[in-house]
DNA sequence: ATCTTTGCAAAATGTTTGCATTGGT
DNA sequence: ACCAATGCAAACATTTTGCAAAGAT
């Protein structure tokens, strides 16, 4: 799958200084496998099943620092948890639907909203702009019945 | 200043079966005259400093009716709480531009984007899309020095 | 050998809930 | 009088931190 970000996730942390570690390799590995966002529990939960018992302190140790070397994004889609997904080095990204009844979370892209995300941010100027989240609120197919 | 909100708001809780109350009022009043997203904690203490204590329970328990009547908005911009504002019966609403050193969010508009996530909304058939949101992260002037 | 990473448990933070009391109708 | 709104404290959920043990270089 991104297997490559793999590579570019350790080659970054290794640069900055960080040696390695079997709880942020497993984290990474699965956080590569993921499809879209997943919050700490999920990635706990899913390393247990799978036989790889990680610390909850290491799992959110380790997307801190993934996100300070922005290696992942965090996503705050409102239900108090937090999710991270892989920020891949070419930028490109997608933004997301939640289903504000099941919780439920989907990706999406348009590129015209990126062009148009991209012209407000240089327009802006009291504000030096980097990332972007665009969450889009409803109900899924299968709450909506 | 959005004192037709405060009318609007208190009819929708009183069609809603809600009776008045000092906290709820209190609550209503300091979002009205408040120009962008606060936090709970924001309001509680915002409140206590102009002399109306409100207990820290009500806030949220206001905050969660108001939010289920759309009469206000929640807003996660990753600092681990919740924001609130008031949501205009209009259906006019700003973004926002979070520094994500210090903490500051300021609102933002911008007709094209609305345009553009009115048309996507529009286009996504998995979901019933409603709200959206969207947060530009950065860093503010007085932060990047 | 040294210094990081890890895991556990405890603390900190933000939010919700239970319950007795106050207050609106 | 009735029942909802409020405030307090306790419960709860998520995330962070302190520290000793294991692991990487």
């Amino acid at each position: 799958m991104s297997s490559e970000w793999i590579e570019h996730a350790e080659a970054r942390l290794a640069e900055a200084g960080y040696r390695r570690g079997g709880a942020r390799r497993a984290v990474i590995e699965l956080l590569a496998a993921g499809h879209c966002a997943m919050t700490a529990a999920e990635i706990e939960e899913r390393l247990r099943e799978s036989g790889r018992r990680v610390g909850r302190a290491s799992v959110y140790r380790t997307l801190e620092q993934l996100d300070a070397l922005n290696l992942v994004t965090r996503l705050d889609v409102g239900q108090g948890t937090a999710r991270y997904e892989v920020a891949l080095p070419s930028g490109d990204h997608h933004h997301h639907l939640v289903c504000d009844r099941c919780g439920r979370v989907e990706p999406f892209e348009d590129p015209e909203l990126e062009a148009t995300i991209e012209r407000i941010s240089r327009r802006v100027t009291a504000f030096h702009v980097g990332e972007h989240d665009v969450v889009l609120h409803g109900e899924c197919a299968r709450c909506a019945g």
